[in-house]
DNA sequence: AAAAAGAGCAACCCGGGGGTTGCACAATTC
DNA sequence: GAATTGTGCAACCCCCGGGTTGCTCTTTTT
């Protein structure tokens, strides 16, 4: 019978943004291809991309704002690269929900089975 | 050396909107309710919140669309509840991109630790 | 049959997200 | 020093997302 602890409203205003950061096509794109290719620069990566170089500029500063990416400055070159404990978080917080909607479904299923009023 | 499969790009317009649909406060908040709670009507679900009972059609149109939830008429009322299977997918995908992530990280340990021209 | 409860529909507002172009600035390279 | 490469900054555009109000319709309830 424990109950599992639940998503406070600060959690989830923390995990808002972090879901809302991954929810673009091209961001994704970007975190794949940090993730493939290792640390690039703004105009690397951007040629991997239809869209314009300021485009990407603007989805990495989402990204970065999300904890995703971090950015240090190289000569006349910025070099991106992504920040692995941010997706861990996105991934505890669809943990957390799992685990509460599988316990939700026992309840039911318990509920379902119990001669009722 | 194996490397792990990449993300198609059509995996990624999936990924895209489902992460967006997780990406509100107020959404995340329905979901975490309907696992709290049970399936339940709209009213009741607009009862825990603080915005407008048409707000809150809208949030959870998004949710369908995405395959987050689902609903059923039932009399008068329509009925919504959650879709795990959806869920599990966000998941998998944030495995693929953490796994690709664990990868390359191990090469670039393998290349740091290398010595090179 | 009349009143109340639950949903659906439509119009509207406003802010921000994704995109672009154009120009200015710093760092390299020749 | 001059040309090139890599960014940064600002303005602008368009459209959609989140929210609201107001009205209608259907189903219960009394």
């Amino acid at each position: 019978m424990s109950k599992p602890e639940a998503l406070s409203p600060a959690k989830l205003k923390d995990a808002a943004p972090l879901f809302a950061a991954l929810g673009d096509a091209t961001r994704l794109g970007l975190l794949v291809s940090l993730c493939a290719s290792g640390p690039a620069s703004l105009t690397r990566l951007s040629g991997r991309f239809e869209v314009s170089r300021q485009a990407i500029t603007k989805h990495l500063e989402v990204l970065s704002e999300a904890g995703l990416v971090t950015s240090v400055r190289e000569g006349r070159e910025r070099i991106w690269a992504l920040e692995p404990t941010r997706l861990a978080d996105a991934h505890a917080y669809l943990d957390r929900i799992s685990r509460q909607w599988d316990d939700a479904l026992a309840r039911l299923q318990a509920f379902v089975e119990t001669d009722r009023p």
